[in-house]
Order: C-alpha cells, then structure tokens, then sequence
DNA sequence: CTTGGCACTCACGCGTGTCGAGTGCCAAGT
DNA sequence: ACTTGGCACTCGACACGCGTGAGTGCCAAG
C-alpha cells in the first residue's frame, strides 16, 4: 500500500469533510474524488490512517472524521495556502484604507476579519511593551489635577489623571510642568518601553524638592501604563459566526463564549509573536490548552508597526475549517495592517 | 370578578414563570401562591386575562405564559424596585473603585453588570455631543505630521493625525503651532460641544495666511471628531449568558448575537436619554423593534458625569426575566457609575 | 361569583420496527 | 503483495403508535 495514497485519502476525507460537514464513507470519497482505486481499497487506508490516530469514526458504521492529529498532518504536510483574488485584495484595502485612528483600524480589521472568514477575528492592540514612546503630554485639568498622556509610536494613546497638592496655576507650578515635560521628552522620546522603564525611575532626582512629589506621581502614572500588562487590549468581533458552527456542529458555543470573554485567554492565544515574521500559526483543537476551546482552532499571526511585530490577531472558528483559506485571509490582513502602521 | 384578584393572578403567573421557566397551571399557581380561591376560579380569570392579551397558552392544555403586554403590565403597575443589600452595594463599588481610566471604568462596569445580572451588559462611552471641552493638544509628531488629541471632560480622549506641508520644527512652524493651541483652548475650552462645533468654525480667519491651511486640516479634525456620530461607542459584557437562556427557550442566539454586533442598533436600545434623570426604561419584546430582539428585554438608564446625563448603559436579556431585581442593579450601577465621574 | 366535577386535548416520552450507509473481513484475481 | 468485489453485520436516524398526565373549558350546583 502506498504511503502516498493514504495521504491523499486523508487530504480528500478533510476536504469532503470541511465541506460538506458529514462524516465521510468510502463509497462518496471515490465518488468524489478520482482517486483512481476502488472504495474497498480506500476503507484498508482508513482502516490504516485510523490505526494511526489521524482519523476517527463517531461510531461503528458511520464514516470517518479527522481527528486533531488529522488536521494537523493536514495543514503542515498536505495544503498550500490558497493564493488571493485581486478582488479580494483590493476589497480589503479599500475597506481599511479610511480608518481615522488607531481604535478605527483596529476595529474596522476585526471586522473585515470576520466578514471574509465567517468566524470570529481576534486583534490585539499594538503591545506597549514592543512600542516606542512617541511623545509625552501633560495637561492641567482645573485644581491640582494633572492629565498624563502618552503617545506611542503605534498611534496608540493611554492617559492617567494624577492629582497633586501642588497647585499647578502658579508660577511656580506651571514651570515645573514645563521642565517635567520637556525632560520626560528628551529622556523617553523615541525610546522602547522596555528602556524608557529603565530610564524614568531615576529622572526623580532631577529636580527641585518641592516639585518632587509631583514629579513621582506622574513618574508613577507612567510606570503604571508602561508595565501593567492588564492594559494589553484584545478586540474580537463576529462571535454571531458562532451561532452558524453551533447549529450544524457539537459545538456548544456557551464554553467558547466565556472563554472568549476571559482576554487573558485570547492573549495566550495569540501569542504566536516571536516566531518567524510572516509565518501563520495554527493551533487546533486540543492544542489550546482551554478547555471549552478543545473543538476549536485559532489561526494566527503577527502584525507590525515599521519593521517590529507589535501585536497578533487571528480567527477562532471549529476545527472542522477550510484552513487554506483562513490562513490566506489572516495573512493577507496582517500584512494589509503592518503596511497601514508603516509609518 | 374582581379586578383585583385578576392582576395579582397575572403578577403570580409572571413570578412563577420567571422563576421555573415553564409554562404555569391553574392548579400550581393556587399551591405556590395563597389567593384564597380555588383553581377554577383562578382558570377563570385566565381566561379573562388571556381575552385581554395579557398571557397566552403554547397550544390547548398546557400552563400559560406572559405575553410582551402582560410584562409591561407587570413592570408598571405590579412591581416594586427590589431594594439592594448592603452587602451588593458595597460590593459594586468596590469592583468600580479601583478604576484607572475611563476605559477602565466603562470596562469594569459592564462587567460588572454582566456578572450580578447574569445577562448580557451594554454600555455606552459618554457621549461627546452632550460633554464639554476640556483641552486641546497639538503634538508634533516627525516630518509634517500633527497629532491633535482632544480630551474631554468625561475623561474620554480623543485623537487624529493630519498631515501637513508644513514644516513644524522650523521656528515659524512651531509658532503657528503655539499659536493655534492657545486660540483653540482659549475659544474652546470649557464650551459644550454643541458650541464648541460653530466657533471652531470662525476660527481660521484670525490666522496668517501661511498658516491657514494648518488651521483648516486641524479644524477639519476636531469638526470630524465632534460631530461624527460614529463614534459613539458601544462596549458589552457577558454574552457566553446568552448560552444559558438558549438551553431553557425557544431563544436561538444567532440573531441576538448578530444584532449585539451591530453597535448602531445597540445605540437606539440606550437612546433612554432625555426622559427624567433616575427613571429606568424597560424595552419588552418587540417593542424592541429590531427582529431578532423580538424575544429579549432591554432595562436601560442613563449615567451622569456631573449634573448632565451623557450617556446609557443596560442590560439585555430575555423577555423572560426577573424584573424587579435586574432593574434595582441597573439602577444602583448607573448611580455609582455617575458618582465615580462626578469630578 | 365561586366551586367541584368531568370530558377532552395535546405535548412528551418511550419502545418498536424499518431503512440504509458504512464497515470489516475474506477469498479470488492480478 | 496489493487490489477488488461480495457479503454479513452493526448501529444511528427516522417514523409510527401508544400511554400518560397536566391543564383546559364548560356546566350545574352551591
């Protein structure tokens, strides 16, 4: 028997599968596909691929389904990622080219996402902690109150109030906002947090004492934003995709729902950074660790802002899902996203 | 007949149907509820208030159910505001206290609220067209590029990048710069926006001719930023509880799912605004207009920064729901809420 | 106006029977 | 050493029929 047809016939039960969403027999494979040989052969490869652990019947006398181990045989040896129409392309560049902010570009990704997928599309905001300061702002709101706001390279904006006894209408008061803001700027701007970090905590010094304690509160302020990992937002959208899974499928969609809900979860999910640049990630079914997500499969990658991978997003759908072309969606948004953040 | 015994009928039946989730027998109502009559009678009156639309029956010879007009009935005139424990209010602003920002607060309530309602928990980022001015930043940012940042009295900010040929690092550049945020705080700051918008509008005229156009693509920003509906923003919690009413009823999620996606249709659900301050609004049914809606409750209020009402927030559920309860939740958050944004 | 009685109506659950897709195995063919 | 057609077998899906029980509407008496 040849190594090569069983293949094949494991490639051909994924695709009718995908399809058609019913376990798939012998009988409709040859049918279907051109195989070349005869249904009894094919059921001696099931029989095989079983044994294996790439497919699974859901009860004697039905046919067969792919199991996770399938899929996964499947996506690394057995499909190419489906190239994308022109229209699509251009589809997807004119329906992000009019955002007007970062929320916009976030928001109007997730959506595209999910519209092209017909699943549910996961973004995360460009991570603080891979970003550059842009520029630091102070305002003074009324009383002591003082606005922090930080500009990250990405576009991104993150504000903190902080309030001080120091009243900043005074003389005295304005100047020191002057001098701490322009030494905030020359010490972070540009810098990566990682470093800018490093670098606020000994700009206290500096300055004179009775500016001292306000100086720590707005250091204070910005640590706070530049580390907290609390603030890494994840935004999704088409989660009604879900009801469609739901209807045809043992998916009960409440599980995937909370889970969904959990951010740190679609953190962990997407956190595909680090690996190669371009390269698609998938994980499926059981690989997601959740439980609730144990039928479901993430396909993502990493976005950049310049020439750095800021962030990741993706798509969850069942792991019964056309993969060579939600890998093709999720890259060509990636890469449509990385050239809007270019400068 | 009394009219009276007729309605406290009807407030039992909506009690014992939002409690099991089963449609309620003459025979059961008289065991669970002391009415002090027999079952007959009470089969009676059934039929009295199923002649008047107020409940209905699934089919001949099963228990009856609320219609959308039994409900209103309910709500209007045979429940009390359930008063909330101690405990549950300290709770609520425990959760709300800790609050960085006001995307923090926005997102933490709707948690919150999702979490002791157990629905599904939306809310609305104040609106701009009802805040005032607070502060406008121009920030210069490499090459010809100005980032305008808004920020409001909420706490909510806002920002945009226009793009100049002008070259803002020179000395004239950076004066027009100066110039133009002093005029726009000055002419600006503290104003409603719905004043805000029309003298933006006289304010190019005051400046030199080269920096006319910087003024126009700013002026063009902040126009944008204040009179686009679209942001209006929209952020919910809480959907994976739409899977626990889908197993009890005849609710099937997709559409509901679909139409939580759709923050437009989420905006008119809140549009409670401008009716008294305190009041909670109930949306039964189809009173919901949007299919899709047509089997869910909207309990909605308004939430106050200061004195003024800027914006909704509310939960969804299904139509069955427990009323009383879920209207003293919505009410006690929006309170603790409008307190947390008083400054 | 209330009440008990009574006949009637369905939805629901359960067991049975049929149907058919799909399998596993085997013996014969190449 | 594989492939192939044949055949008995398994088991889920679906339909039908029936009994059960909750709940109703109506009526005549209190």
């Amino acid at each position: 028997m040849s190594e090569e047809r069983r293949l094949a016939v494991l490639r051909a039960i994924v695709q009718d599968y995908v399809q058609t969403s019913e376990p798939v027999g012998s009988k409709a494979l040859v049918e279907r596909h051109h195989l070349g040989v005869s249904a009894a052969t094919v059921r001696n490869d099931m029989a095989l691929l079983e044994e294996e652990g790439l497919i699974h019947a859901p009860h004697t006398s039905a046919g067969r389904v792919p199991t996770d181990a399938g899929y996964r045989l499947f996506v690394d040896r057995l499909s190419a990622v489906k190239p994308m129409s022109a229209a699509e392309k251009t589809a997807i560049s004119r329906f992000l080219e009019g955002a007007v902010d970062l929320d916009d570009v976030v928001d109007r990704t997730v959506r595209l996402l999910s519209m092209i997928t017909r699943q549910v599309a996961v973004m995360q905001y460009p991570s603080l902690t891979r970003s550059t300061v842009r520029h630091i702002e102070l305002v003074p709101i009324g009383q002591g109150r003082l606005m922090v706001v930080l500009i990250v390279n990405t576009g991104r904006v993150e504000q903190r109030v902080v309030e001080s006894h120091l009243d900043l209408t005074s003389e005295s008061g304005e100047a020191a906002v002057t001098q701490l803001r322009a030494g905030l700027n020359e010490e972070l701007g540009g810098r990566p947090f990682s470093e800018a970090a490093v670098r606020l905590r000994s700009l206290a010094e500096r300055f004179e004492l009775d500016a001292r304690d306000l100086v720590r509160l707005v250091v204070g302020a910005l640590d706070d934003a530049l580390v907290e990992e609390r603030e890494e937002r994840v935004v999704l959208a088409g989660t009604a995709n879900l009801a469609r899974f739901g209807t045809d499928f043992p998916l009960t969609i409440g599980p995937v729902l909370e889970a969904l809900e959990e951010h740190v979860v679609l953190l962990t999910l997407l956190s595909t950074l680090g690996e190669d640049h371009d390269a698609v990630a998938v994980r499926i079914g059981r690989e997601n660790a959740h439980i609730g997500l144990s039928s479901t499969s993430v396909v993502s990658t990493g976005y950049a802002a310049g020439s750095e991978v800021v962030a990741g997003l993706g798509v969850l759908g069942p792991t019964r899902m056309d993969y060579p072309t939600t890998m093709a969606s999720v890259r060509a948004v990636a890469r449509y996203v990385s050239h809007l953040l270019e400068p």
